[in-house]
DNA sequence: CAGTTTTTTGACCAATTGGACAATTTTTCT
DNA sequence: AGAAAAATTGTCCAATTGGTCAAAAAACTG
Protein backbone atom coordinates (compact mmCIF):
# COMPACT_ATOMS: atom_id res chain seq x y z
CA UNK A 1 0.00 0.00 0.00
CA UNK A 2 1.08 3.32 -1.19
CA UNK A 3 2.15 5.48 1.93
CA UNK A 4 1.36 9.15 0.88
CA UNK A 5 -2.34 8.02 0.41
CA UNK A 6 -2.95 6.31 3.91
CA UNK A 7 -4.64 8.25 6.12
CA UNK A 8 -3.64 6.72 9.14
CA UNK A 9 -0.30 5.96 9.53
CA UNK A 10 1.14 3.70 12.26
CA UNK A 11 3.10 4.67 15.57
CA UNK A 12 6.43 3.18 13.69
CA UNK A 13 5.22 5.58 10.63
CA UNK A 14 4.83 8.59 12.15
CA UNK A 15 8.39 7.99 14.79
CA UNK A 16 9.84 7.39 11.87
CA UNK A 17 8.57 10.32 9.40
CA UNK A 18 9.69 12.25 12.24
CA UNK A 19 13.15 11.37 13.12
CA UNK A 20 13.84 11.73 9.29
CA UNK A 21 12.11 15.48 9.24
CA UNK A 22 14.51 16.62 12.32
CA UNK A 23 17.69 15.30 10.44
CA UNK A 24 16.73 16.26 7.27
CA UNK A 25 15.82 19.96 8.63
CA UNK A 26 19.63 19.97 10.14
CA UNK A 27 20.70 18.39 6.91
CA UNK A 28 18.74 20.92 4.18
CA UNK A 29 19.41 23.94 6.91
CA UNK A 30 23.25 23.42 6.48
CA UNK A 31 23.54 22.61 2.73
CA UNK A 32 20.38 23.87 0.98
CA UNK A 33 18.24 21.58 -1.25
CA UNK A 34 21.08 20.34 -3.30
CA UNK A 35 24.07 20.32 -1.54
CA UNK A 36 21.91 18.08 0.82
CA UNK A 37 22.63 14.39 0.33
CA UNK A 38 20.58 11.24 1.31
CA UNK A 39 23.63 9.90 3.05
CA UNK A 40 24.01 12.89 5.11
CA UNK A 41 20.22 12.45 6.39
CA UNK A 42 20.38 8.99 6.72
CA UNK A 43 23.53 9.74 8.91
CA UNK A 44 21.82 12.02 10.74
CA UNK A 45 18.90 9.90 11.10
CA UNK A 46 20.67 7.21 12.21
CA UNK A 47 18.36 5.07 9.81
CA UNK A 48 19.83 3.66 6.38
CA UNK A 49 18.99 5.27 2.68
CA UNK A 50 16.57 2.56 1.44
CA UNK A 51 14.86 2.85 4.76
CA UNK A 52 14.56 6.76 4.37
CA UNK A 53 13.22 6.19 1.13
CA UNK A 54 10.88 3.58 2.02
CA UNK A 55 8.79 6.65 4.29
CA UNK A 56 9.69 9.15 1.04
CA UNK A 57 9.80 8.47 -2.72
CA UNK A 58 12.50 11.23 -3.02
CA UNK A 59 14.80 13.50 -1.89
CA UNK A 60 12.90 16.43 -2.43
CA UNK A 61 9.33 14.63 -1.35
CA UNK A 62 11.56 14.83 1.98
CA UNK A 63 12.32 18.79 1.92
CA UNK A 64 8.50 19.37 0.09
CA UNK A 65 7.09 18.00 3.42
CA UNK A 66 9.98 19.44 5.87
CA UNK A 67 9.26 23.21 4.04
CA UNK A 68 5.49 22.80 3.45
CA UNK A 69 5.30 21.85 7.43
CA UNK A 70 7.03 24.78 9.12
CA UNK A 71 5.52 27.46 6.39
CA UNK A 72 2.22 28.30 8.33
CA UNK A 73 4.29 27.76 11.84
CA UNK A 74 6.64 30.62 10.06
CA UNK A 75 3.77 32.98 9.30
CA UNK A 76 2.09 32.45 12.59
CA UNK A 77 3.16 35.38 14.19
CA UNK A 78 1.53 37.35 11.77
CA UNK A 79 -2.07 36.46 12.60
CA UNK A 80 -1.62 37.36 16.22
CA UNK A 81 -1.55 41.49 15.22
CA UNK A 82 -4.87 42.26 16.15
CA UNK A 83 -6.43 45.32 14.59
CA UNK A 84 -8.17 46.14 17.94
CA UNK A 85 -5.13 46.44 20.16
CA UNK A 86 -2.52 48.81 20.53
CA UNK A 87 -0.66 49.30 17.33
CA UNK A 88 2.73 49.91 18.55
CA UNK A 89 2.45 47.47 21.14
CA UNK A 90 1.13 45.23 18.60
CA UNK A 91 3.84 45.49 15.91
CA UNK A 92 6.90 45.29 18.87
CA UNK A 93 5.42 42.04 19.76
CA UNK A 94 5.50 40.94 16.56
CA UNK A 95 9.17 41.84 16.05
CA UNK A 96 9.77 40.34 19.45
CA UNK A 97 8.12 37.22 18.32
CA UNK A 98 9.98 37.01 14.86
CA UNK A 99 13.35 37.66 17.03
CA UNK A 100 12.61 34.16 19.52
CA UNK A 101 11.93 32.20 16.36
CA UNK A 102 14.95 33.47 15.01
CA UNK A 103 16.48 32.73 18.40
CA UNK A 104 15.19 29.60 18.90
CA UNK A 105 14.74 27.89 15.39
CA UNK A 106 17.88 29.57 13.35
CA UNK A 107 17.64 25.92 11.55
CA UNK A 108 14.17 26.94 10.07
CA UNK A 109 15.18 30.56 9.23
CA UNK A 110 17.98 28.93 7.62
CA UNK A 111 15.72 26.60 5.37
CA UNK A 112 13.45 29.53 4.19
CA UNK A 113 16.47 31.89 3.85
CA UNK A 114 18.13 29.24 0.70
CA UNK A 115 14.55 28.41 -0.25
CA UNK A 116 14.02 32.10 -1.06
CA UNK A 117 17.27 32.99 -2.71
CA UNK A 118 17.34 30.09 -4.84
CA UNK A 119 14.82 31.07 -6.54
CA UNK A 120 11.69 29.35 -4.05
CA UNK A 121 11.12 26.71 -6.58
CA UNK A 122 8.58 25.42 -4.01
CA UNK A 123 7.35 28.04 -2.29
CA UNK A 124 6.83 30.77 -4.58
CA UNK A 125 2.69 29.67 -5.26
CA UNK A 126 2.51 30.21 -1.52
CA UNK A 127 4.23 34.04 -1.25
CA UNK A 128 2.28 35.10 -4.18
CA UNK A 129 -1.16 33.88 -3.02
CA UNK A 130 -1.22 33.06 0.72
CA UNK A 131 1.38 34.93 2.37
CA UNK A 132 0.38 38.05 0.53
CA UNK A 133 -3.26 37.96 1.09
CA UNK A 134 -2.44 37.56 4.80
CA UNK A 135 0.00 40.64 4.26
CA UNK A 136 -2.45 42.30 2.30
CA UNK A 137 -4.75 42.42 5.44
CA UNK A 138 -2.15 43.65 7.77
CA UNK A 139 -0.97 46.12 6.09
CA UNK A 140 -4.39 47.40 5.47
CA UNK A 141 -4.63 47.44 9.05
CA UNK A 142 -1.51 49.49 9.53
CA UNK A 143 -2.92 52.27 6.77
CA UNK A 144 -6.27 52.09 8.89
CA UNK A 145 -3.55 53.04 12.03
CA UNK A 146 -1.98 55.94 10.36
CA UNK A 147 -4.89 57.12 9.45
CA UNK A 148 -6.69 57.37 13.02
CA UNK A 149 -2.89 58.67 13.91
CA UNK A 150 -2.31 55.71 15.95
CA UNK A 151 1.15 55.31 14.22
CA UNK A 152 3.79 57.74 12.03
CA UNK A 153 3.24 57.56 8.51
CA UNK A 154 5.27 54.56 6.70
CA UNK A 155 4.52 51.93 3.76
CA UNK A 156 3.44 49.24 5.63
CA UNK A 157 4.93 46.35 3.22
CA UNK A 158 8.54 47.44 3.50
CA UNK A 159 7.74 47.65 7.05
CA UNK A 160 7.17 44.31 7.36
CA UNK A 161 10.21 43.27 4.91
CA UNK A 162 12.41 45.21 7.58
CA UNK A 163 11.00 43.57 10.24
CA UNK A 164 12.10 40.37 8.60
CA UNK A 165 15.19 40.97 7.54
CA UNK A 166 16.39 42.68 10.72
CA UNK A 167 15.27 39.64 12.74
CA UNK A 168 15.66 36.65 10.49
CA UNK A 169 19.24 38.67 10.33
CA UNK A 170 20.66 37.55 13.40
CA UNK A 171 19.72 33.39 12.65
CA UNK A 172 20.64 33.43 8.77
CA UNK A 173 23.95 35.64 9.29
CA UNK A 174 24.65 34.06 12.77
CA UNK A 175 28.25 33.64 12.15
CA UNK A 176 29.01 36.90 10.83
CA UNK A 177 27.43 38.55 13.77
CA UNK A 178 29.06 36.51 16.43
CA UNK A 179 32.56 37.03 14.33
CA UNK A 180 31.94 40.90 15.54
CA UNK A 181 30.71 40.39 18.74
CA UNK A 182 31.77 38.23 21.09
CA UNK A 183 29.07 37.94 22.86
CA UNK A 184 27.32 34.82 24.34
CA UNK A 185 23.92 34.34 22.38
CA UNK A 186 21.95 35.40 25.44
CA UNK A 187 23.21 39.04 25.61
CA UNK A 188 23.68 38.82 21.73
CA UNK A 189 19.28 38.89 21.59
CA UNK A 190 19.00 40.71 24.72
CA UNK A 191 21.05 43.24 22.99
CA UNK A 192 19.45 42.99 19.24
CA UNK A 193 15.99 43.18 21.05
CA UNK A 194 16.70 46.45 22.95
CA UNK A 195 17.87 47.58 19.74
CA UNK A 196 14.85 46.69 17.77
CA UNK A 197 12.80 47.72 20.06
CA UNK A 198 14.44 50.92 19.93
CA UNK A 199 14.15 51.37 16.20
CA UNK A 200 10.43 50.40 16.07
CA UNK A 201 9.88 53.09 18.75
CA UNK A 202 10.93 55.79 17.24
CA UNK A 203 9.72 54.73 13.77
CA UNK A 204 6.27 54.27 14.61
CA UNK A 205 5.46 56.63 17.12
CA UNK A 206 4.16 59.75 16.58
CA UNK A 207 6.11 63.14 17.91
CA UNK A 208 4.07 65.23 20.04
CA UNK A 209 5.88 68.13 20.07
CA UNK B 1 54.68 26.95 -15.69
CA UNK B 2 51.96 27.27 -13.00
CA UNK B 3 49.24 30.01 -13.52
CA UNK B 4 48.68 30.62 -9.96
CA UNK B 5 51.77 31.62 -9.09
CA UNK B 6 52.56 33.89 -12.68
CA UNK B 7 52.86 37.42 -12.11
CA UNK B 8 51.75 38.63 -15.23
CA UNK B 9 48.97 37.24 -17.03
CA UNK B 10 48.63 37.33 -20.60
CA UNK B 11 45.58 39.29 -22.52
CA UNK B 12 44.25 36.18 -23.26
CA UNK B 13 44.60 34.47 -19.50
CA UNK B 14 42.99 37.41 -17.96
CA UNK B 15 40.07 37.64 -20.30
CA UNK B 16 39.16 34.39 -20.78
CA UNK B 17 39.60 34.21 -16.58
CA UNK B 18 37.31 37.46 -16.40
CA UNK B 19 34.51 35.35 -18.44
CA UNK B 20 34.94 32.60 -16.53
CA UNK B 21 34.59 34.39 -12.75
CA UNK B 22 31.69 36.48 -14.54
CA UNK B 23 29.91 32.91 -15.77
CA UNK B 24 30.57 31.14 -12.36
CA UNK B 25 29.56 34.49 -10.28
CA UNK B 26 26.12 34.48 -12.33
CA UNK B 27 25.72 30.17 -11.38
CA UNK B 28 27.31 29.93 -7.76
CA UNK B 29 24.70 32.91 -6.95
CA UNK B 30 22.12 30.74 -8.42
CA UNK B 31 22.77 27.45 -6.79
CA UNK B 32 25.70 27.95 -4.00
CA UNK B 33 29.12 25.98 -4.29
CA UNK B 34 27.72 22.76 -3.77
CA UNK B 35 25.17 23.28 -5.94
CA UNK B 36 26.88 24.88 -8.95
CA UNK B 37 28.49 22.66 -11.35
CA UNK B 38 31.18 22.76 -13.73
CA UNK B 39 29.06 21.89 -16.20
CA UNK B 40 26.85 24.61 -15.65
CA UNK B 41 29.65 27.47 -15.39
CA UNK B 42 31.06 25.86 -18.78
CA UNK B 43 27.83 26.45 -20.62
CA UNK B 44 27.79 29.93 -18.82
CA UNK B 45 30.55 30.71 -20.52
CA UNK B 46 30.96 29.26 -23.84
CA UNK B 47 34.16 27.68 -22.31
CA UNK B 48 34.49 23.77 -22.49
CA UNK B 49 35.24 21.97 -18.98
CA UNK B 50 38.66 20.99 -19.42
CA UNK B 51 39.57 24.81 -20.89
CA UNK B 52 38.45 26.01 -17.29
CA UNK B 53 40.42 23.85 -15.60
CA UNK B 54 43.19 24.80 -17.26
CA UNK B 55 42.59 28.40 -16.17
CA UNK B 56 41.62 26.80 -12.59
CA UNK B 57 43.11 24.25 -10.71
CA UNK B 58 39.19 23.67 -9.23
CA UNK B 59 35.74 24.22 -9.17
CA UNK B 60 36.38 25.48 -4.78
CA UNK B 61 39.76 27.51 -6.69
CA UNK B 62 36.80 29.78 -8.94
CA UNK B 63 34.53 29.89 -6.13
CA UNK B 64 37.50 31.12 -3.71
CA UNK B 65 38.54 33.79 -6.62
CA UNK B 66 35.12 34.94 -7.62
CA UNK B 67 34.17 35.92 -3.51
CA UNK B 68 37.86 37.23 -2.56
CA UNK B 69 37.63 39.29 -5.47
CA UNK B 70 34.01 41.21 -4.45
CA UNK B 71 35.39 41.03 -0.67
CA UNK B 72 36.73 44.36 -1.17
CA UNK B 73 34.22 45.93 -3.39
CA UNK B 74 31.60 44.49 -0.69
CA UNK B 75 33.45 46.36 2.06
CA UNK B 76 33.89 49.71 0.27
CA UNK B 77 31.17 51.59 1.39
CA UNK B 78 31.81 51.23 5.06
CA UNK B 79 35.24 52.94 4.08
CA UNK B 80 33.41 56.16 3.23
CA UNK B 81 31.93 56.48 6.35
CA UNK B 82 33.43 60.28 7.40
CA UNK B 83 33.87 61.07 10.92
CA UNK B 84 33.98 64.54 9.99
CA UNK B 85 31.24 64.83 8.07
CA UNK B 86 27.62 65.30 9.07
CA UNK B 87 26.76 62.02 11.41
CA UNK B 88 23.30 61.67 9.74
CA UNK B 89 24.45 62.38 6.12
CA UNK B 90 27.03 60.11 6.26
CA UNK B 91 25.06 57.37 7.93
CA UNK B 92 22.13 57.99 5.04
CA UNK B 93 24.70 58.22 2.39
CA UNK B 94 25.72 54.35 3.34
CA UNK B 95 22.62 53.00 3.51
CA UNK B 96 21.78 54.34 0.00
CA UNK B 97 25.35 53.08 -1.00
CA UNK B 98 24.56 49.47 0.26
CA UNK B 99 20.53 49.68 -1.43
CA UNK B 100 21.94 50.63 -4.57
CA UNK B 101 24.40 47.74 -4.63
CA UNK B 102 21.38 45.77 -3.52
CA UNK B 103 20.02 47.02 -6.91
CA UNK B 104 22.73 46.87 -9.21
CA UNK B 105 24.66 43.47 -7.92
CA UNK B 106 21.87 41.52 -6.90
CA UNK B 107 24.50 38.14 -7.63
CA UNK B 108 27.29 39.70 -5.91
CA UNK B 109 25.15 39.53 -2.47
CA UNK B 110 23.19 35.96 -3.31
CA UNK B 111 26.62 34.78 -3.16
CA UNK B 112 27.72 36.42 0.13
CA UNK B 113 24.16 35.96 1.66
CA UNK B 114 24.49 32.08 0.78
CA UNK B 115 28.31 31.88 1.60
CA UNK B 116 27.69 33.09 5.10
CA UNK B 117 24.16 31.13 5.57
CA UNK B 118 26.35 27.79 4.82
CA UNK B 119 28.85 28.39 7.42
CA UNK B 120 30.88 30.95 5.55
CA UNK B 121 33.74 28.21 5.04
CA UNK B 122 35.57 30.59 3.09
CA UNK B 123 35.45 33.89 4.21
CA UNK B 124 34.76 33.06 8.56
CA UNK B 125 38.35 34.65 8.63
CA UNK B 126 37.89 37.61 7.21
CA UNK B 127 34.74 38.36 8.87
CA UNK B 128 36.20 37.84 12.15
CA UNK B 129 39.32 39.73 11.58
CA UNK B 130 39.67 42.48 8.54
CA UNK B 131 35.62 43.38 8.23
CA UNK B 132 35.73 43.14 12.46
CA UNK B 133 38.17 45.76 12.54
CA UNK B 134 37.00 48.47 9.69
CA UNK B 135 33.61 48.09 11.71
CA UNK B 136 35.01 48.49 15.19
CA UNK B 137 36.25 51.82 14.08
CA UNK B 138 33.18 52.89 12.70
CA UNK B 139 31.39 51.83 15.69
CA UNK B 140 33.96 54.24 17.52
CA UNK B 141 32.99 57.16 15.26
CA UNK B 142 29.26 56.69 16.02
CA UNK B 143 29.87 56.32 19.56
CA UNK B 144 31.94 59.25 19.20
CA UNK B 145 28.95 60.76 17.37
CA UNK B 146 26.77 60.30 20.05
CA UNK B 147 28.85 61.20 22.93
CA UNK B 148 28.87 64.37 21.45
CA UNK B 149 24.55 64.50 20.95
CA UNK B 150 25.11 64.37 17.26
CA UNK B 151 23.28 61.54 17.06
CA UNK B 152 20.44 59.52 19.34
CA UNK B 153 21.71 56.82 20.94
CA UNK B 154 21.97 53.63 19.01
CA UNK B 155 24.04 50.24 19.78
CA UNK B 156 26.57 51.27 16.52
CA UNK B 157 27.17 47.36 15.96
CA UNK B 158 23.27 46.45 15.65
CA UNK B 159 23.03 49.80 13.47
CA UNK B 160 25.12 48.36 11.07
CA UNK B 161 23.58 44.52 10.65
CA UNK B 162 20.12 46.34 10.63
CA UNK B 163 21.17 48.01 7.61
CA UNK B 164 23.03 45.20 6.13
CA UNK B 165 19.83 42.88 6.99
CA UNK B 166 17.23 45.77 5.33
CA UNK B 167 19.14 46.77 2.39
CA UNK B 168 20.24 43.36 1.14
CA UNK B 169 16.84 41.99 2.02
CA UNK B 170 15.80 43.43 -1.13
CA UNK B 171 18.78 41.24 -3.23
CA UNK B 172 18.72 38.11 -1.63
CA UNK B 173 14.77 37.78 -0.79
CA UNK B 174 14.26 39.90 -4.16
CA UNK B 175 11.56 36.79 -5.33
CA UNK B 176 9.53 37.24 -2.07
CA UNK B 177 9.27 40.44 -2.04
CA UNK B 178 8.36 40.98 -6.25
CA UNK B 179 5.76 38.02 -5.25
CA UNK B 180 4.27 40.33 -3.07
CA UNK B 181 4.62 43.74 -4.28
CA UNK B 182 3.35 43.92 -7.98
CA UNK B 183 6.04 46.96 -8.62
CA UNK B 184 8.41 47.07 -11.51
CA UNK B 185 12.07 47.18 -9.83
CA UNK B 186 12.45 51.30 -10.51
CA UNK B 187 9.68 52.24 -8.29
CA UNK B 188 10.44 49.34 -5.86
CA UNK B 189 13.43 50.81 -4.75
CA UNK B 190 12.37 53.97 -4.41
CA UNK B 191 9.85 53.01 -2.73
CA UNK B 192 12.41 51.12 -0.64
CA UNK B 193 14.95 54.19 -0.29
CA UNK B 194 12.37 56.47 1.00
CA UNK B 195 11.21 53.92 3.34
CA UNK B 196 14.47 53.41 5.12
CA UNK B 197 15.72 57.17 4.80
CA UNK B 198 12.42 57.84 6.63
CA UNK B 199 13.59 54.74 9.47
CA UNK B 200 17.02 55.87 9.55
CA UNK B 201 15.83 59.65 10.14
CA UNK B 202 13.53 58.75 12.84
CA UNK B 203 15.94 56.24 14.29
CA UNK B 204 18.95 58.81 14.49
CA UNK B 205 18.13 61.52 15.22
CA UNK B 206 18.13 63.93 18.33
CA UNK B 207 14.34 64.85 19.30
CA UNK B 208 14.41 68.36 19.86
CA UNK B 209 11.70 69.50 21.55
C1' DC C 1 2.01 -20.04 17.72
C1' DA C 2 1.59 -19.60 12.72
C1' DG C 3 0.51 -16.70 9.05
C1' DT C 4 0.46 -12.11 7.28
C1' DT C 5 1.90 -7.57 6.88
C1' DT C 6 5.19 -4.07 7.71
C1' DT C 7 9.81 -2.66 8.21
C1' DT C 8 14.70 -2.97 7.37
C1' DT C 9 18.76 -3.79 4.81
C1' DG C 10 22.71 -5.32 1.65
C1' DA C 11 23.78 -5.32 -2.90
C1' DC C 12 23.31 -3.15 -6.89
C1' DC C 13 22.62 0.36 -10.86
C1' DA C 14 22.58 4.32 -13.97
C1' DA C 15 23.47 9.14 -14.08
C1' DT C 16 26.10 12.94 -12.76
C1' DT C 17 30.07 14.87 -10.99
C1' DG C 18 34.94 16.88 -10.60
C1' DG C 19 38.87 16.20 -12.68
C1' DA C 20 43.10 14.00 -15.63
C1' DC C 21 45.54 13.74 -19.88
C1' DA C 22 47.34 13.29 -24.34
C1' DA C 23 46.64 15.10 -28.74
C1' DT C 24 45.53 18.99 -31.48
C1' DT C 25 45.04 23.77 -32.60
C1' DT C 26 46.10 28.53 -32.02
C1' DT C 27 49.00 32.28 -30.63
C1' DT C 28 53.33 34.38 -29.80
C1' DC C 29 57.99 35.43 -30.64
C1' DT C 30 62.08 35.64 -33.29
C1' DA D 1 58.00 31.44 -41.98
C1' DG D 2 58.99 28.31 -38.35
C1' DA D 3 59.86 26.97 -33.65
C1' DA D 4 58.21 27.34 -29.06
C1' DA D 5 54.71 28.27 -25.94
C1' DA D 6 50.03 28.66 -24.80
C1' DA D 7 45.35 27.39 -25.34
C1' DT D 8 41.72 24.13 -26.49
C1' DT D 9 39.33 19.88 -26.71
C1' DG D 10 37.71 14.82 -27.02
C1' DT D 11 38.02 11.08 -24.33
C1' DC D 12 38.29 8.96 -20.34
C1' DC D 13 37.97 7.77 -15.16
C1' DA D 14 36.84 7.19 -10.29
C1' DA D 15 33.80 8.87 -6.82
C1' DT D 16 29.43 10.30 -5.45
C1' DT D 17 24.77 10.58 -6.16
C1' DG D 18 19.57 9.34 -6.04
C1' DG D 19 17.21 5.51 -6.33
C1' DT D 20 15.77 0.12 -7.06
C1' DC D 21 14.87 -4.50 -5.54
C1' DA D 22 14.64 -8.85 -3.60
C1' DA D 23 15.41 -11.01 0.52
C1' DA D 24 15.61 -10.99 5.50
C1' DA D 25 13.93 -9.40 9.92
C1' DA D 26 10.54 -7.60 12.91
C1' DA D 27 5.88 -6.51 14.23
C1' DC D 28 1.22 -7.40 14.23
C1' DT D 29 -2.99 -10.39 14.05
C1' DG D 30 -6.02 -14.16 14.70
Amino acid sequence: MNLIEKKTLSRIQKEKRSTIKRAALEVFSEYGLRGATLDKIAIASGLTKPNILYYYSSKDQIYFDVLSGLLDEWVAPLHDISPDGDPIDELLSYMKAKLKMSKQKPQESKLFATEILHGAPLTQNVLATSLKQTLDKKVAVIDKWIEEKKLAYVNGYHLFFSIWAMTQHYADFDIQVKSILNRNEEDLFKDAEEYLTSVLLRTLSINTP
